[in-house]
DNA sequence: TTAAAGTCTCTAGTCACTAGAGGTTCAATA
DNA sequence: TATTGAACCTCTAGTGACTAGAGACTTTAA
């Protein structure tokens, strides 16, 4: 196995488009690589491990400022994992929020979808529903 | 209760913010409101029922094309359940699809930071699965 | 050597808004 | 009626996390 990637060699191992790992090397997110005589970016394996981080944390749902901080604190020494506790809890929080919100949209679309097959009115309930938000019982609010 | 809302007015009645309300009617999900002899915006109850039902669809998640066929189907005739059906439908599988990744997610956290907590050594769990995807159970691709 | 595939930079577009500049109008008070 | 200040107007540009395309250059394999 070469230790130098191409960007699309890149983009295969990483599951990430090109255009994207270029994006990330833009905004510093993923250092910058070295180039070849005739400017074409080669890649290390510590940039494969580095672009595999950031996009399992992507994956994971972490915004960019919070996976470029989680960075930062990868590979500095004890007394880090405090902060990225904290990070990883803030996002916790903001995960089990999204999963209950999530789940009383789904018990509306359901009650919305079955009112429309066994309601015998031609008005469709689904838009009915829509029309009015007070016909909700779940807490959807933004 | 007047007929006529400036738009600050049905900003506050449907939880919309003014700049939100133009920017819908910009795209022509909100007809035009009337018109004072000074060009200011001055709506009817329809346009808020309107404006409730785009608020609405979006908080349960519905993109604007999509919400600009429901509008299109509501007020037409018998028939029109099916394809609002669908629509809704369609939603619905990508919900429960979500839910399902925020869950696998849930758990990896939980994971990486009790991992965090109890683990001995000084690197962090976190920063460790975060770098390496293989240590996932969880399904969070995509 | 040549042709195709890959890569380069730069610009602009996506979605659903949000914010700000700089000017005008409305409505309530003096 | 005059004034004041809040609300309104249009237009432009910015957000986040990319994505797509143009037009030119480099690499690689036959």
């Amino acid at each position: 196995m070469s230790n130098y990637y191409s960007i699309g060699q890149l983009s295969k191992l990483s599951d990430c488009k090109v255009t994207t790992i270029r994006w990330y090397e833009d905004k510093g997110l993923l250092p910058p690589a070295g180039r070849t005589e005739g400017n074409q970016r080669r890649y290390t394996d510590k940039h494969l491990t580095t672009l595999r981080f950031i996009r399992h944390a992507r994956a994971l749902g972490f915004d960019l400022p919070s996976i470029e901080k989680l960075k930062q604190l990868n590979g500095c020494c004890y007394g880090d994992h405090v902060e990225a506790d904290k990070i990883a809890q803030h996002h916790l929080t903001d995960v089990r929020e999204k999963i209950q919100r999530l789940q009383a949209l789904e018990t509306e679309l359901v009650t919305m979808i079955e009112g429309c097959h066994y309601e015998d009115s031609h008005q469709c309930r689904i838009l009915e529903v829509l029309a009015d938000h007070g016909q909700c019982d779940g807490d959807h609010s933004g």
